[in-house]
DNA sequence: GTGTTTATCGTCAGGCAGACGACTATGATC
DNA sequence: GATCATAGTCGTCTGCCTGACGATAAACAC
């Protein structure tokens, strides 16, 4: 196999954004509205071409920061300011996964907390948070009554993908506190976890988990009261990225 | 952000290879040696240019067939033949990593039984299977003799990344299946393990936990000797591919 | 005050994992 | 053939973790 700089095809290298983020007790995605063909009017998920001088992790920061105005941090740090959790998701090339010409496009999985409302280059109504399971739906309709149809292009797909990695990411790592604000209670990361997963947890046996699981979570000694009822510790994420022993999603 | 045909930089995409396996005791990779510049002479992954009109499992597949003779399997189906598992393992695109060309490339991982010698375009010479510390170290002397040089391009981190993956999925997969032959005892199945995770395991309780763990073995009624000591009993791959309970390796 | 909501602590039984003893079945060696 | 070394398989015991769930604490609404 010689490596002869004229023998290869060229591509174009896109990355595709997956931003989660838990909205009233249901599982989001950002999805924004395609302006021109192909799929015109579709919903599809945030992303841009490469630049030529870019690493594929900084494109993948810079179109965060554009839809939505996300800091993107290492991923080597947990989530610990506003800057949102960004890591690879997997890449998608099928030759015919887009119809204008041979595109490779490397999604990544972006977390983040509960957010003012999107932004699109400043036009609302071409961006929104959607409940996953809307987005991932063939057909009917929305909430809102609005029709709905599948994403455009291979999305669909994708977001299935980083709706898993963040569903089993979250057993043995501590990045559900990226879905959380810097400083958050127990309950909140409780409702968290019953987004992701889409089940109940036990509010004692969660609370017991949690607060066992050694550099988990850390005391700010404030407390809050702002989900009603007895106040609440607040903690914020501890050092730890893996959890030992992990959390464990009830058997389906 | 309008999509113009015209404006995107165009990109080489290639496949590059971590092909593991395990041998006498050690978890080893496939290394082809570089025929030419740049890093002529070096060691480094297998890997080639994805086609224009080819998917990039199609492409790992092929390569990893003309690399070792090996058919890929479909990553649905676990282990069940002679053909290896593969899967994507994660995407590098750094602007400097290939010093001719915006080159990215997208690395897959795959999981072989101990094999015949490895092929190169007919050429032994040029290929060979390594103990993975071996490879990953900056600097030194083989068990060989022969004067250590660290991989070309960025394929230390490719294989680490790669590595690093398995070592983990083997916890919670059927996928240490897909180091054995198609039928395997439960010590050969306990030395993947040890030799994977660098551990010694108790042979009694690993006894206890692969047996007991539902669709993770099936026994095929025969035996063998060929470990030497008192017959063991064959097993197959059974159909589960995520274990529950999951296989825990042990603390650090 | 009474009721409601949320948070937090405790208890108990079942299951799994690590440590390790005991026994079995083969080949190698004397 | 007796003995030994090697590897496989079955049990036992103890401690820890989990899920189920009772009980108490501290706020707010009326």
């Amino acid at each position: 196999m010689p490596y002869d700089p004229s023998a290869f095809p060229p591509f174009a290298v896109t990355v595709d954004l997956v931003v989660l983020t838990v909205r009233r007790h249901a599982l989001c995605a950002l999805a924004v509205r395609r302006g021109e063909p192909p799929f015109q009017g579709r919903w599809a998920l945030p992303g841009g071409f490469v630049r030529a001088d870019e690493d594929l992790a900084q494109a993948a920061a810079r179109e965060l920061a554009e839809e939505t105005g996300l800091r993107a941090h290492d991923p080597a740090v947990p989530a610990q300011d506003n800057g949102a959790h960004l890591e690879q998701l997997a890449t998608y090339g099928d030759p015919k996964r887009d119809p204008r010409m041979r595109v490779v496009s490397v999604a990544h999985l972006a977390l983040a907390p509960d957010l003012p409302a999107p932004r699109a280059g400043g036009d609302a109504s071409n961006a929104r948070w959607a409940p996953v399971e809307e987005l991932l739906q063939q057909s009917g309709y929305g909430r809102d009554g609005e029709p709905v149809a599948p994403l455009a292009f291979d999305h669909a797909q994708i977001l299935s993908d980083g709706v898993e990695r963040a569903r089993s990411k979250i057993e043995y790592s501590s990045l559900a506190t990226a879905f959380c604000p810097p400083e958050f209670t127990v309950g909140e990361l409780r409702r968290v976890y019953e987004a992701v997963w889409g089940v109940a947890l036990d509010p004692r046996n969660f609370h017991r988990k949690v607060t066992g699981t050694p550099g988990f979570l850390v005391p700010t000694g404030g407390t809050t009261t702002r989900q009603g009822g007895r106040p609440a510790q607040l903690f914020r994420a501890g050092g730890a990225t893996l959890l030992n022993p992990p959390m464990l999603r009830p058997e389906v």
